[in-house]
DNA sequence: AAATATTTGTACGTATGTATG
DNA sequence: GCATACATACGTACAAATATT
């Protein structure tokens, strides 16, 4: 072992875990849209670029939904 | 009809279908390791980043493996 | 209808970190 | 240790789709 490895999660999976548990926990609810990347970058304090990742992951998991000039929402169970 | 619309292709996938056809024509055969992403960019002619999408969308469709530290390949048929 | 504002998409530049050779 | 190659992160600007006034 070379101590201690496995401690460092990039920025951006952090802060997907940290949107993860708000949908999770319903203070996102389906269909709930989100806040503009601008403001959750600022809130997450990141980057855009950065957070564009993490809901790219969440996308991926089929979380949420990005919908251009629109804005990003909570996927509902159904569809 | 709004006139000749759809023929605006954003620059990433434009450089996906250049790479795309390298690996059908077989200039990029399986196994094959890419030039290095700087190098790419610089022959495409765009930022380091719009080529890292242009990677991942022929990574999406299963035509390339990024591997950390050692370079970009050209998937083989059988995996 | 038209102009404006909002929101996501694309593109570039730069710096630093991590994995591999 | 050093060089190479991919990964992450930040900053900036403008384009495109949508919504609002």
């Amino acid at each position: 072992m070379t101590v201690d490895r496995d401690s460092m999660e990039p920025i951006y999976q952090q802060v997907a875990r940290l949107m993860r548990a708000r949908i999770d926990s319903g203070e996102w609810p389906p269909g709930y849209r989100l806040p503009s990347e601008p403001d959750l970058a600022g809130s997450y304090q990141v980057n855009r670029d950065t957070l564009r990742k993490s809901v790219r992951v969440l996308v991926d998991e089929g979380h949420l939904a990005v919908v251009r000039g629109k804005g990003t929402f909570v996927i509902k169970p159904e569809g």
